[in-house]
RNA sequence: GGCCUCAUCGUCUAGCGGUUAGGACACGGCCCUUUCAAGGCCGCGGCAUGGGUUCGAGUCCCAUUGAGGUCACCA
């Protein structure tokens, strides 16, 4: 049996979509289930969409996700080169074969000859095939020859049986086939000399040995013209694994395929948005995909084990960003302490620019209630200055907190406070308490009202004496009394 | 418009002829609680419609409707 081998062939636009990420993951995982290699090509034939250091994004971006490619423009293999701008003359070569053999053709239509034929067919009166109209279809070999020797741009098309069907079966799909008649006499290589993705995909998966190819669904119903290219040159096509689209929904509820205006979609933005790449990875490898059981937290390593081609549905699934949010939340709690801290500092320092207090116990008070990195900052602006507020947030029903006892829990916290040593968060509940117990009032009644003059902020992370303690004595002090002052 | 494909709670999904149609997110409530979260418990909510086949259809067939994809010298 041979060896499974994937592959993820992104063209280099710059940011990679988060359907394309999802693509590469099962690509990957569709290899690494079955211990196979997993394969990377950049799909660069578009000279017009050519994007500086596009190239690194992929690279970047397969690195953070962890997918690690077996083959490719940065680790080398043996069936490079694995950018397709290097292969010119491999498509070149085998384009020419395809010619000779009468199942490709040179084609001097003009560009201008093709957008009126277009006009005509967007015609609603046009009845009829629409499509190229097979105008260089049989063009006389010497009138071929006088054209070359010219020097008359072409492109070469390939030359699909007008009769007939063609089907094949794809892993997620089934059955499909399409009837030729439907099938166009499609670019192979372009004026340009560059090949078009419909031949140079066909000749590399071949060449560098794909078992499996893995993308998008929107490609089901043009497979069967790449069967046709694999059968005019004797070859065995890879097994077909189309993925269900990713769709996004708009504020009004309208559905299309993921884009800008539904939100972050690119990984990068994600990532910048205060994502963890383990969730997103987490996510989206649910989206089209399930174990068939209840379970739904999966590391990359355990994805390589339970994945199977097989369970991909068909539907095209919307991207939520709620349940995102939630696992990215899952995944923050299961940080260690440590790698939650290195990762949350660059945002504490954005909002805490105040030295003295402890980073790390302001995110170990954040870990437990945040949903993404970026919340941080909105969190913690009371630490650097009290903010102006209503003496009125005093006011808390359910902790039986009134603009009556917040003055008098504040003065007797004071006193108490001031003779405290141990400014730990153990002894400043236990301070606290006494202060409530002596008062006569509940814990909770003293705790709102001092953490209200700490921070003057209704919603913290941590509570009042977590916040102290970091707030140190003497700044804690001077908040309190100055919340006392203002009644 | 032609062709292809899809269709279970708002969303992601399990189901593969006999189930009280299960789970997760979101939402609502309760518990816990030093605010808010987190966590725990409970709840709300679904088989697009119409025909068949069958003793019996979410599950099979057909039609309708709806949705998506594709008809580029983009991938």
């Amino acid at each position: 049996m041979t060896k499974v081998k994937t592959r993820f062939a992104p063209s280099p636009t710059g940011y990679m979509h988060i359907g394309n990420l999802r693509t590469a993951l099962y690509a990957y995982l569709t290899a690494k289930s079955q211990g196979g290699d997993f394969i990377l090509r950049i799909e660069d034939t578009d000279q017009d969409r050519k994007v500086e250091g596009a190239v690194q994004v992929i690279y970047d971006t397969l690195k953070i996700a962890g997918l690690k490619n077996d083959e490719g423009p940065d680790c080398g293999g043996s069936n490079g080169p694995y950018v397709q701008s290097e292969r010119l003359p491999i498509y070149r070569e085998y384009a020419q074969k395809l010619v000779d053999q009468g199942d490709a053709y040179y084609c001097f239509c003009t560009k201008e000859r093709l957008a009126q034929l277009h006009e005509e067919q967007e015609d609603p009166n046009f009845k009829g095939r629409h499509g190229y109209d097979g105008h260089c279809r049989n063009l006389p070999k010497e009138e071929v020859d006088a054209l070359l020797a010219a020097g008359t741009p072409y492109v070469i098309r390939q030359k699909v049986p007008q009769t007939g069907t063609t089907a094949y079966h794809d892993v997620v799909f089934g059955d499909v086939s399409v009837n030729n008649a439907e099938l166009q006499d499609i670019v192979l290589i372009k004026a340009d000399g560059f090949p078009t993705y419909n031949f140079a995909h066909v000749v590399d998966d071949h060449l560098m040995e794909v078992t499996h190819v893995t993308r998008g669904s929107e490609y089901v119903a043009q497979t069967p013209s790449y069967i046709l290219i694999y059968r005019a040159f004797g070859w065995e096509h890879p097994t077909y694994i189309h993925l269900p689209l990713i769709m996004g929904k708009d504020a009004e509820g309208n559905v299309s395929k993921l884009s800008k205006r539904h939100g972050a979609v690119s990984f990068q933005d994600m990532m910048q948005d205060g994502y963890l790449p383990e969730a997103v990875i987490n996510y989206i490898a649910l989206l089209g995909w399930n174990p068939k059981t209840d379970e739904e937290m999966f590391t990359l390593a355990e994805l390589e084990k339970r994945f199977t081609p097989e369970a991909i549905n068909k539907s095209p699934a919307i991207f939520d960003y709620e349940k995102l949010l939630w696992f990215n939340g899952q995944y923050i709690r299961k940080l260690s302490p440590e790698e939650f801290y290195e990762k949350a500092l660059p945002f504490i320092r954005q909002a805490v620019k105040n030295e003295s207090y402890d980073c790390r116990k302001i995110a170990a008070l954040l870990q437990q209630r945040l949903e993404k990195l970026t919340q941080i900052p909105g969190q913690l602006g009371f630490f650097d200055e009290l903010p102006a507020y209503e003496t009125d947030i005093h006011v808390n029903k359910k902790s039986k907190a009134t603009l009556e006892t917040a003055p008098v829990a504040l003065a007797k916290s004071i006193e108490t406070l001031e003779t405290l040593e141990d400014w730990t968060n153990e002894k400043l509940y236990f301070a606290l308490k006494e202060v409530a117990d002596g008062l006569g009032f509940k814990a909770n009644t003293v705790m709102w009202a001092v953490r209200i003059a700490a921070t003057g902020t209704v919603v913290t992370p941590g509570g009042a004496t977590d916040i102290l303690e970091i707030l140190g004595k003497e700044e804690s002090l001077r908040r309190l009394k100055d919340g006392l002052s203002r009644f």
